[in-house]
DNA sequence: CTTTAATTCATACGTTCGTTTTAATCATAG
DNA sequence: CTATGATTAAAACGAACGTATGAATTAAAG
């Protein structure tokens, strides 16, 4: 006894509960249908984890700590070969979002379902969710911010956090709309079979985003300049 | 009688219930929380729409018919001083998008309210909702689609498709975070109010938006080319 | 006025929710 | 073996959910 007893009960809850946290969002999901999923006792929940809600955080932390340890230790990589030089924004754009793009693919590290969770719950409305994703990101975000200040000079910082901001919102939506979307906008992407359409993404999406980072700066209607 | 009777009651309900889930999603908010912000009885809001999902509908309704068919109307009117020509792809991103983010300025039309509850319903995992917005917007978008490929001829349809795919991302992202993503990534926007930040919004999304939809095409590794 | 339909109200229904409790089962150490 | 702690199981808890009912109230018509 005494040592850590990593029965499969914790992990076949947490794969359901990430399953279904993703089709139905968090109050749409109940603990009866996670335990049912996942063939458990429905009390199995609050003695492994306490409670509904720091099931919903630990689903999130064992993908969320490696992929921004992954971010880190890419940027660091990156930093280092540059030796004091910035970065290019193609780089850093890549250690971000392609970072985050390419756990699709590896479903060891929950594949397109966290991808999708991940994206839909970046807006989720619940209060503890926000707070607990800030914490999480806080770190690699500060990290990456700065390296984009470098790699672009001239663009003024609030400029730049705007679209990083942006940047986001359009990976967010590609990954939880790859089929959701889809029946909101009832578009059908031909000549694509789905195994083709994740790694065809990517680039799409790179592509997107760094025309998007690096387009002529806005021209505002009053004299205020935003400052860099 | 017999005749309608637009009572305060339908518009109390509609407010409460507009900024409710805004704040805190469709399943997360209740019919007790609804009727009593808006000062009426439980009852009413079964009277008056039937059930909670009918009430989300109209929410929309109420809001959505005056803007897809604004956006109908800026089209209609560009095309038709066009006189057959392409339209320039500013003109069809500002038509859709622009449309929509000056909503946001328009109390009467709901404000920021209504379309930081779009933003965030865009990614809604209800699927009534979903079905619900995909028949609501079909019409319209197709109509842009069909602009967009044909300002842009040398560009597939289907990259075309997904970024405007990813303009809408991009766009719910913004307009959703206004307040909320600032408390996922710990960002400071410094040196702007909040009354200056929905005006500087639509240019900087406006130039974000363009970049990316005219972005170089993307490379793909393999060789199939995605067809025209 | 009376009549009639529309609306509001208090209240209750049956269900489902997340959580807790208590007992049973399992695994391992001595 | 027995003893001990970890895990699973069945059952129940009170609270909150969306909805339905029937009476009270309001407003307009004749």
């Amino acid at each position: 006894m005494a040592e850590i007893r990593t029965g499969d009960t914790r992990e076949r809850i947490l794969d359901a509960g990430e399953r279904l946290f993703m089709a139905h969002g968090y109050e749409g999901t109940s603990m009866r249908q996670i335990t049912s999923e996942a063939g458990v006792n429905l009390a199995a929940v609050n003695y492994h984890f306490g409670s509904k809600e720091a099931l919903m955080q630990e689903a999130f932390r064992r993908r969320l700590d490696w992929l921004n340890e992954e971010r880190m230790r890419v940027l660091d990589l990156m930093e280092a070969e540059a030796d004091g030089k910035p970065l290019k924004p193609s780089q850093i754009v890549d250690g971000f979002f392609g970072t985050l793009l390419r756990m699709a693919g590896d479903e060891k590290r929950g594949g397109v379902t966290f991808l999708r969770l991940l994206g839909r719950t970046l807006t989720e409305p619940s209060e503890f969710i926000r707070a607990f994703l800030a914490h999480e990101y806080k770190e690699v975000m500060d990290r990456y911010k700065e390296a984009l200040f470098r790699a672009l000079p001239d663009v003024p910082k609030a400029e730049i956090v705007w679209r990083f901001h942006f940047m986001l919102g359009a990976t967010s939506y590609a990954i939880a709309g790859t089929d959701a979307l889809r029946l909101v906008t009832d578009w059908q992407i031909e000549d694509e079979d789905s195994t083709d359409r994740l790694d065809r993404l990517v680039p799409r999406l790179m592509s997107f985003l760094l025309g998007g980072l690096r387009a002529p700066l806005p021209q505002f209607s009053d004299t205020t300049a935003a400052s860099n």
